[in-house]
DNA sequence: ATGAAAGCGCTAACAA
DNA sequence: TTGTTAGCGCTTTCAT
């Protein structure tokens, strides 16, 4: 395709002027403006951004750091990501690493060789002190809150939320509590989690804690697991509103009533949850996604809280 | 950060040396390729991105064109094309359309400009005649079927599957089936759906199709509309599992019994089928989405069919 | 208001 | 095996 210097020759200007009618400057006559813009169309010419990017340095494109795609959670977060890029006139790259070190790393790396211009993180399974460096080379920003001032935040404030749900079940007469978590202890929410548990129950017996539960199958197995013991639990908080329904369902099948027999609170207030009526607790992880895309554009490393809100529906 | 020049100075050898050992050319004596490393790790120099695409002419990243991200199908299509990229070391680029036909153009003009080196259509709001002059830039690829031969396709047999599902309820008798469809007829697989219902069952009363549906909570209304028909129908079949399970809930909420009163049938084998077990079929949108970044790569204009199959639980 | 010229950081053809 | 050099397509001083 033709370049800049074709348009110049054609128009009988110099490339110059040409990439001043480019980026619309200042102190361009209206004909020459007409006589190159005519070229342009003419030998339906578009500057090329691979150039633009070497000598603007910068890409005008951010990327995603996140474990799956597949995940409602972090498709609530890149959803907003997406929402303000629009807005930005960004490009947003997704970064899939299934936690692993390695690929995290060397998406970070696309920082140094300018391929992006900031990156987001919405999980990560590399500790700050290996992440930190890169932010010399461009705006790292977290969907989790970090002490570290090179990263910006936006996040919300999980223990305080967990806190709040254990609170409400406790006030409502519930003494045995179950829980389900997407990771194990290396994940920082899960940790959360078990603090707040602990703060409002006091001790955690292990087998009500069960992890790696991402689906209603996974809640409908939890479920199934924790409805066995004796005494079984009369309530649980699942880590997302699938497992929860997961949950549901089983206890429905073995003829519990919700929330007589097993109260039920879900996370993140999703479709399903919308569906089956299901109390949950919206962490709002789109406006966590949006709030990161602004701090990476701005600049900025603060430290932004995102609330939560709880959502009362019947199963609790 | 320091160039190549640099590099190439400190190393005490040229910048073709320099660009040689960065690109594991052969004809580098041991001893300079050591030194030129050696330079490369103090300085901790990376190559910048920009340059190499301008000179190359390839930027080896990949755009996907979806109206949404946050929909499970174009989850499981977008996971697809995730999974090879990263196998190929590729780059993808989200582009969310909203339906937006300029956004849609807007998009495609990024093969112009050199920012993508192709671009996958997960769904579209243009004609093809709009489309196809863009794949003078780069390629495209498309997940359904289109005749033109500029475009690859990575695509379902939607009317195949309407048809043989449709067939099948009619084999269990039913003769009053519903269906819904997301969006409504200036959508192609809406179109194909009801192709395929009216070869099936001679005509279609309009009340039997409800479009719009996207969640359980759209399901849910759409049954309740539904089932208050008289002769109420006694088969639907989903345009996924989301709304399939709306559908499910509904009907045993009003004391229906699944599959003897209402048979359900759902799309795409998601999370809530499994957990809810209800009968499904997968169309195989991750293996749809392997194959479109497949062709785009291997630079192919091929017509693939992904096959589909139908998942039996116990919903019909 | 306009143009000449010097890069941005890299690759590759050509020469040695 | 190595270096010189001419670009890739654009922006941006600096003159005029």
């Amino acid at each position: 395709m033709a370049n800049i210097n074709e348009i110049a020759k054609q128009a009988g200007v110099s490339v110059s002027t040409v990439s001043r009618v480019l980026n619309n400057h200042p102190y361009v006559s209206e004909d020459k403006r007409a006589a190159v813009q005519k070229v342009i169309d003419e030998l339906d010419y578009t500057p090329n951004r691979a150039a633009i990017d070497l000598i603007r340095r910068e890409t005008r494109t951010i990327g995603v750091i996140m474990p799956y795609n597949n995940n409602q959670a972090f498709d609530q977060l890149l959803h907003g990501i997406l929402n303000m890029s629009i807005e930005q006139d960004y490009s947003v790259t997704v970064l899939p690493t299934k936690y692993n070190k390695d690929k995290e790393i060397s998406y970070l790396n696309m920082l140094k060789n300018k391929q992006l211009d900031g990156i987001i993180i919405t999980s990560r399974s590399n500790d700050w002190e290996s992440i930190i460096p890169f932010t010399k080379y461009g705006m790292i920003v977290a969907c989790e809150y970090t002490d570290h001032p090179e990263i910006g935040c936006s996040y919300l404030d999980r223990y305080s939320s967990y806190l709040d749900v254990f609170q409400l079940l406790k006030e409502k007469g519930h003494t045995t509590v179950a829980f389900t978590t997407a990771r194990g202890l290396e994940s920082k929410s899960t940790q959360q989690t078990i603090a707040a548990y602990k703060n409002v129950f006091g001790e955690l017996r292990p087998e009500l804690h069960i992890s790696d539960c991402y689906s209603m199958e996974d809640g409908s197995n939890a479920a199934k697991k924790l409805l066995s013991m004796n005494p079984r639990p009369t309530a649980v908080y699942a880590n997302g509103d699938e497992v929860a329904g997961g949950f549901y369902q089983y206890a429905l099948s073995i003829q519990l009533k919700v929330p007589d027999d097993l109260a039920i609170i879900g996370q993140e207030n999703q479709p399903i949850g919308i569906g089956l009526g299901l109390s949950t607790v919206d962490h709002q992880l789109v406006k966590v996604g949006e709030q990161a895309f602004n701090l990476i554009i701005s600049k900025s490393r603060e430290k932004q809280k995102i609330p939560y809100r709880i959502i009362h529906r019947l199963s609790i």
